[in-house]
DNA sequence: GAGTGGTCTAGACCACGAG
DNA sequence: TCGTGGTCTAGACCACTCA
């Protein structure tokens, strides 16, 4: 059975789609909408709870709702090795990088097979096009791997540009290790990506490992549902050939 | 700041992390909780809201509020091309196919390159391990490729068991792109598994091309975040020959 | 029937943003 | 200062589950 704040989110939906208030537009104030649908402010308001959930619309505190624009989509190619560091960023899609040392925490460790407490260098990526937040990606280099706190090269927003460092320390990327979820943001990703704790991201776990079978490098995407994807092809071995032309 | 309802939940969640409330427990009642707190039920509710986003607590209408137990995870592989349809499936996991003959809206006429309205046979698979749904995949299949509604092989949870067709109507799969979002689960979905419309999910979206460039099947796959992840392992071609033995 | 969570109310007060 | 959304209250009533 409908309740009554669903009925509201329903209708609400379809003036939305109708495009009564176009992509940008504010809604109404939730005193008026309230009383347009005679409901109280808190029936109203969970109403409203389920458009923002869905990507509707877009509370701003102190000014109003708003109809969301849709956001341009950028796509992380998975399953590309790039050893060299020549990775193929979206275009228009700037980012900036940080770094510090951190310990390795019990997820860290047991991901790159160092023990507990061990000092790791930590670089952030932040990717934005046209001032909104886009991804985020943090990889951690153990200290075999690179001095600590040397500078990124920054040549990808996906932190998957540290062929160098492996190349200066005598270490050869053997394959890459992708591991993609879902799940909600954490409070620490929603503040960076300027997203709810609402939204859906799309996580990716990946680890480096080099010719011994040694994890030399693992880096953690975050990439929130509503603008991002990822892409992976794969060929037929037999036309491998005739594919890469 | 914190909120009144966001210190509430830290104090639940510390008390459900040194399982005071071990995984299953219930948890005492609303009134008991917001009594406890000094606060008014819709307070504590909200409360309960937040630990419901998180996966940590499941309700249960006219029963009570749940410890979540944590699930077992499946994982779905990436980048295997199935032609002669032996996936490699997870052991223990049962599923069930169903077909259907649709016709082709516009997502997935533009997705297979036919006409709006061109029938297909839809194969809808639900997979399920000890009772819980684990993931939904639906396959879309154009009249070229097979006779409408033939049974589907039933090897794979995830629809990728179509050799067998491709072979019989003289086409030979190519290659397969793989396209992977995060989004809140839709109404249907969330009823078909079991699953709450604020969870996160993995989304797969997979077109299946033959040697001519032309699309032949499309899959949707739905992966509840909290129980399912996708890997894909990325090997460097040099090497290539070793790892695979 | 007893107890649980789900919905809804009418209003108070606070926090934010803009003029 | 004003209008906005955010939080919170105290309680009513309904729907669900189980004994």
């Amino acid at each position: 059975m409908a309740t009554r704040y669903q009925n509201i989110a329903d209708a609400l939906r379809r003036r939305i789609a109708s495009e009564e208030w176009p992509p940008g537009a504010r809604l109404p104030s939730e005193t008026q909408l309230a009383s347009q649908h005679r409901v109280s402010g808190p029936t109203l308001r969970s109403a409203l709870d389920v458009l923002e959930t869905e990507g509707l619309i877009e509370k701003r505190h102190g000014i109003g709702n708003f109809v969301r624009v849709p956001l341009q989509r950028i796509t992380y190619s998975c399953g590309e090795i790039s050893a060299d560091g020549q990775a193929a960023a979206n275009t228009a899609l700037r980012f900036s990088v940080s770094s510090s040392v951190v310990e390795a925490e019990r997820d860290l460790s047991s991901l790159l097979g160092v023990p507990l407490g061990a000092p790791l260098t930590e670089y952030t990526y932040v990717s934005r096009l046209d001032r909104t937040p886009y991804s985020l990606a943090r990889v951690y280099l153990p200290s075999f791997v690179a001095p600590l706190n040397v500078p990124a090269a920054g040549r990808s927003p996906w932190g998957d540009d540290f062929g160098d460092r492996f190349a200066e320390a005598g270490l050869r990327l053997s394959s890459v290790a992708e591991r993609f979820g879902a799940r909600h943001a954490t409070a620490k990703e929603a503040e960076i990506l300027h997203i709810s704790i609402r939204t859906s991201v799309l996580t990716v776990e990946r680890t480096s490992v080099d010719e011994t079978g040694r994890v030399i490098a693992a880096a953690l995407l975050v990439l929130p549902g509503d603008r991002a994807e990822a892409v992976l092809t794969t060929r037929a071995k037999r036309e491998e050939a005739e594919w890469s032309r």
